[in-house]
DNA sequence: AAGACACTTAGCCAGATAGCTAACTTATAG
DNA sequence: CTATAAGTTAGCTATCTGGCTAAGTGTCTT
């Protein structure tokens, strides 16, 4: 039971990663770019593009030898989705709480 | 630099731990009563909820032989806010964009 | 044509993660 | 007071992750 939220969310609990979504809302770059001020070796700098890549939160195409990086906005919204989901349900029980409440408060001045 | 959404987005990256917050949305539940369902050993399931537990979404207390696990706002804000944070930077580039099309649209017809 | 540039592939390693079983500790129920 | 129920602790394993170096592949630039 993989499914893109395992994916996505685990492609972002990765501070090089976070950082390069955050770069590239900004506008599209290319590898080398994205790679400054990232201390690392380039093919490991390359594993976290691909792992946003595979996570559908990067695409990218290769002009010649420069290969540039574009973000992607559905998955973000995905994870928003649910989050609103979460935050829903749980602010729906407060309310189910609150008129209980209220309820019990009615049944005791009764 | 391990900040609290690298621990917070990878709790998330798990469907076991995602199940476990979306059903204490519904409200505070015991350890045993969370297991049930996941198909997997006790000691498992509680490492997972050790996860959570550390990451700051759930929150639990033991009364008698019973724990019981509270969902907490706090984390789902913080991811909330990030989420948010490159929605923006994201619209304002695609704005950026638009003023700067309609600029050379200007120029064109001039 | 030679060299530099921008990746890319392959392969190694250490540490973290997710799973298991077995054995232990309290608390309650009978 | 013994048995059962609800967690907990300890320790093992397999796989995944994030890092590295070394060497390879095309694509410009001179």
């Amino acid at each position: 039971m993989t499914n893109q939220l395992d994916i996505v969310f685990g492609a972002l609990a990765d501070p090089t990663r976070r950082a390069v979504v955050e770069q590239l809302t900004l506008g599209p770059a290319a590898v080398s770019a994205l790679h400054d001020g990232h201390d690392m070796a380039l093919p490991t700098f390359l594993k976290h593009l691909k792992v946003l890549e595979e996570s559908g939160l990067v695409s990218s195409t290769k002009k010649g030898r420069v290969r540039t990086v574009h973000i992607e906005a559905a998955p973000l919204r995905v994870m928003d989705d649910w989050l609103k989901r979460q935050k829903d349900m749980w602010e729906g029980r407060l309310d189910r709480l609150a008129r209980l409440a209220e309820a019990l408060n009615e049944e005791d001045s009764t």
